[in-house]
Order: C-alpha cells, then sequence, then structure tokens
DNA sequence: GTTGCAATTGCAACGAGTTGCTGAATCTAT
DNA sequence: ATAGATTCAGCAACTCGTTGCAATTGCAAC
C-alpha cells in the first residue's frame, strides 16, 4: 500500500485520460484494490486506505468506486452476500455462479458468455459490459432431481 | 387491492406447499404485485397495501418479498435506479438491456437467454435461475463508433 | 509562483434494506 | 374449540450506500 504499487502509472493516466483528477485518495483506493487480491468490498478499501490516511471518509470512497466503474477500470457485482465486491478489471475475466440454496459458486470462464455478447450485438445493437457477473441459481446437488437435492 | 384478486388461491397454495404460513400481510403483498403492472418497488407496494392496512411495516413487506422470491414466485431485479424492482414471474418472461450512458432500456426476449441455460445446465451442472435479468452496457446510440457516440 | 475555476473532498443527513428481539398469529393435533 | 409448537409481524436499531452543500484542492493558464 505505502510505495509504488505494480501498474501504479498506468492507472494514474487513465485517469488523465478520462480527464479525471490525480487525487491521494484516488490513487490509495486504487493501491488498495490493487493490492488485494480479488474481491474486496467498500469498507475493506476504506479500512486500508485509513490506515495511512486517516482523514479519508466513506463517501469518498464510494465516489471514487462509482467513477472507476464507469471507466471500466473496475468491476462492481453483487454477489448475494448483502455487499458489494469490487475488484480491478483486466487480470483474468470470469464470472460466478451461485447456488441460492447452499451457497456454493462456482467460477465461470468469459467465453462462455461470448456468444450471448455476440448476439446482443447483433440483433439489438447493444455491446454488452459484462465484465464480472453473478448468476444465481441451484448447482447440481441442489437440485430437485439431483443426488441429494429433492 | 380490496377484493378476490385472480391467481389469490393460486398464491396461496404456493404459499402452503412450501410451508409457509398465510398471512394477511402475506397476501396483501401479493396481492399488491397482481394489481400493480409490472415492476414495483418494496416501497410502492408498502403504501399500497398501507391504504388499507395501516399497521403494516416496512421490514414485514421486505421479509415477505425475500421469501416469495426464494420460492420464485416473484423476480427481483436492480436496474440501476438504485431501487430494486419485484415483479410477479410467470407472465411474460422478459429481460432488459440497460445504457449505461442514456438510460434507455431495452426489453430483451427470454429465449435470448435459452442457450447460456443450456450450457450452464450440461457444463456446470448448474440450473441459472435467470426471470428478469438486466444487462449493462451501452445502447448503439452510444457506442464510440456509433452514430452520436463518438 | 500565483491566480482562478472546476472538480473533488469531507461532512451530515438521508434512503434503502437488514436483523435481533418480543409479543402475536397461524397451523396442527387433539 | 383448545392448547402447544413454531412461524411470523412489528419495532427499533443498525449497515450499506447516496446526496446536497460548503470548503478544499488539482490543474492549467498566466
Ligand atoms: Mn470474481
Ligand atoms: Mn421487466
Ligand atoms: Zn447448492
Ligand atoms: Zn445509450
Amino acid at each position: 500500500m505505502s510505495g509504488e504499487v505494480q501498474g501504479d502509472k498506468t492507472l494514474q493516466d487513465a485517469l488523465r485520460r478520462a480527464g479525471l483528477r490525480v487525487t491521494p485518495q484516488r490513487m490509495m483506493v486504487l493501491a488498495a484494490l490493487a493490492a488485494g487480491e480479488g474481491h474486496m468490498t467498500a469498507d475493506e478499501i476504506f479500512d486500508l486506505v485509513r490506515r495511512e490516511y486517516p482523514f479519508l471518509n466513506r463517501s469518498t470512497v464510494y465516489r471514487t468506486l462509482d467513477r472507476l466503474v464507469e471507466l471500466g477500470l473496475v468491476a462492481v457485482t453483487d454477489l448475494g452476500e448483502g455487499v458489494r465486491q469490487y475488484e480491478l478489471v483486466g487480470t483474468q475475466p470470469h464470472h460466478h455462479l451461485v447456488c441460492q440454496r447452499c451457497g456454493e459458486t462456482i467460477e465461470l470462464a468469459d467465453e462462455v458468455l461470448q456468444p450471448l455478447r455476440a448476439r446482443l450485438q447483433e440483433d439489438y445493437g447493444f455491446a454488452a459490459r459484462m465484465d464480472h457477473f453473478a448468476i444465481f441459481g441451484l448447482c447440481r446437488a441442489c437440485q430437485p432431481d439431483g443426488p441429494t437435492g429433492g
């Protein structure tokens, strides 16, 4: 968190290119996202940044995350846990299947969504941004006609 | 809202079959959902039911809606408006494409998701419950290489 | 290095949604 | 019809996330 994080400059440039200001708060939020591996909640980011910058306000974190999501740098996902998960986009595109009965989550390769993306673009002229999806349903074990599901 | 709504008995049976109790509050929430056409927020339902039953509590509405969603009778969807939309399932399966720039929403036929459903079932053994999806992205006009999008 | 303006922060108050607890209501069995 | 077991409703307090406003700050132009 304290030193230069790999990709700092790249992310900084992304902010500039979008006409957004580069502020310490924003760089710290980005650093926190880069430090944490995978999903982080807004409060996890908040607590992490506050260790070295205690004046940070919660709403600044939320507003920063909103901007980053608009820019496409960050994906926000509701995995059904009651708190939204944030994650830097670009590393490993993937999605999640979430079982509504047992809570199991299955990782879903991004290419599985490719045909749907293509169809939405072709038939509806819509460029879907599915960076980090959550699809709810029932895993094999929890389905009525499954092993232990009935 | 006051009289027998078409389907009252069916919905009541659905509660019973699931081992849930049939309470006036639950029937009123169901009636409100049946009365309203399409999307309703929890507070819209709350206000509607409260007209004839002023003692109703907001948390009862939320808890009832949670149960109905678990049962698959109701779909809940975040359309990006800051408030969740609830809707009785079963009438006309459809989904929404939501443009993150201009806000336009395009209705999406349910069969477009069928191939994805099939693939998730076959490859992952996962029974996806996509009753009323929201997919975010950019509409034709708002895409960089589109008519007015650049 | 100063100046000026727009973007951003912090704050406080708010809105949506959740949760633990207690009394009340539903359902089952008699 | 009654009683008992259990679910459910209402309440209050809470968490997550948003918003209006005033003060501050980043950045570009001088
Ligand atoms: Mn993930
Ligand atoms: Mn709809
Ligand atoms: Zn499961
Ligand atoms: Zn658009």
